[in-house]
DNA sequence: TTTTTATTGTATTTATTTTCACAAAAAATT
DNA sequence: AATTTTTTGTGAAAATAAATACAATAAAAA
């Protein structure tokens, strides 16, 4: 399976929108601010919350704190495991965050890299060799893996990781890996990512 | 303005499929080949080459290089100068991928962060302290920056940006930026890709 | 208390994107 | 030469997403 319903990425985007608010010492929000906020409509704020049926008060606006409980129902606050397989560039810059991501119950557990001079170093997370993918998934609990190999092998390292047991592949190598239909794969290919901004810059 | 037809993400995916078909000595393929390749259906891939005029032969497929030409027609296949503001973690994995990137045509030129220690070490791209932000993105012709500093100081920079004459951003910092209509933003919230990804396997 | 104002909630409309259905053309086969 | 097969190209239909319009309601003002 592809991706993520367009919603799902907004209602993401209020939670992190409203931590702020509420750390500000904000209580009430209208959607008219929160809209401002995420960058979105204030209608688009009211039919998204509409459809996971949360509500507010008329001319009231919504309680923060009430929102965040009901999108913390949506997506659950349980600790979520990861793992990053490829510890180069970008592995090393996304292990060297996972302090950050800890605080919103996502834990790197372990990364993993064929270069045994990677496994030395360890950024606060510990580095395996590829063979241990298995073992350290199944003993940890884990659902979800960060590709950032080479492309050569990312397909191959995407089909150790499933046979491992993973289910969400956060994918920035620069190739559509290949995968059964229940297994959630989301890319990040920045070349396009730039080469899209540029053209619509251009057009 | 925000963001990306869906279709020119696909065409870009197409590219670079077809340069690796290119690279294996294919000279012709389907759409179904090219969909497979790139994650869409044929139809998908026939469509979006229908709404830009790319024209196959029929029984007989697609010319690679002729398809390739007509996407750089879409594209260009001028040079584009990007520049890169904070250089931590995600700054430095992007500059130190810039070989690669210049493949593309996408050079990154420069680098900015307000930290003297990160302005010695060079990985290949010069770092200037952020008041030469204007004078190196006039004199260099860039169009384009990346964003990857903390979200506090994320929307003062991409101000500083706009005025420098910036006319596309990539933004990993996690807070939408408030910027006018003609410009060009994308953003990468990454725990948010994470978050979403896990929604995904537990619905 | 009544009226006005501000804001939510949602049904309806409009726009965009994807899929379906199938004719047209070219190649291959008979 | 006729028939069958394969594949493109695209109009039409279906699905999805976003914007519009407005009723309902609660708070504030008169
Ligand atoms: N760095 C960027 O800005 C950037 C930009 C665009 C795309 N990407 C893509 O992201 C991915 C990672 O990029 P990077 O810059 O971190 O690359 P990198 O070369 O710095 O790191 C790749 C890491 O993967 C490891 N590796 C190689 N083969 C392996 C295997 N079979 N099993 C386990 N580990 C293996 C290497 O030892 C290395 O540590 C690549 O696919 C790249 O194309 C990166
Ligand atoms: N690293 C990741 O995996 C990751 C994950 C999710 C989000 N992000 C986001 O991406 C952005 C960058 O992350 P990072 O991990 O590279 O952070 P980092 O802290 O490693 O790097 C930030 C850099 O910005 C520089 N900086 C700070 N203030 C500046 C200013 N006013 N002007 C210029 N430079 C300035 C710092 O000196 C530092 O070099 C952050 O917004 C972060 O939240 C990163």
């Amino acid at each position: 399976m592809s991706l993520v319903r367009s919603d799902i990425g907004r209602l993401l985007q209020y939670k992190l929108c409203l931590l702020r608010f509420k750390e500000l010492g904000v209580n009430t929000i209208f959607s008219y601010n929160l809209g401002e906020a995420a960058g979105v409509t204030a209608v688009q704020v009211r039919k998204d919350f509409s459809v996971y049926g949360i509500k507010g008060r008329k001319r009231g606006g919504y309680n923060i704190d009430t929102l965040l409980i009901e999108l913390n129902n949506i997506f659950g606050n349980s600790r979520k495991n990861i793992v990053v397989v490829g510890i180069g560039n970008i592995g090393k810059a996304i292990i060297q965050y996972n302090e950050r991501f800890v605080k919103k119950n996502l834990h790197i557990v372990a990364g993993f890299d064929i270069d045994p001079s990677k496994q030395n170093k360890s950024y606060g997370v510990p580095i395996y060799p590829v063979e241990k993918i298995s073992e350290v998934i199944k003993n940890n609990n884990v659902s979800t893996a960060i590709i950032a190999v080479p492309f050569q092998v990312a397909q191959e390292l995407c089909n150790i990781l499933i046979s491992a047991g993973i289910k969400g592949i956060l994918n920035f190598a620069p190739i559509i890996l290949k995968v059964p239909d229940e297994i959630i794969v989301d890319n990040i290919n920045l070349s396009n990512k730039l080469e899209g901004i540029i053209y619509n810059i251009n057009l």
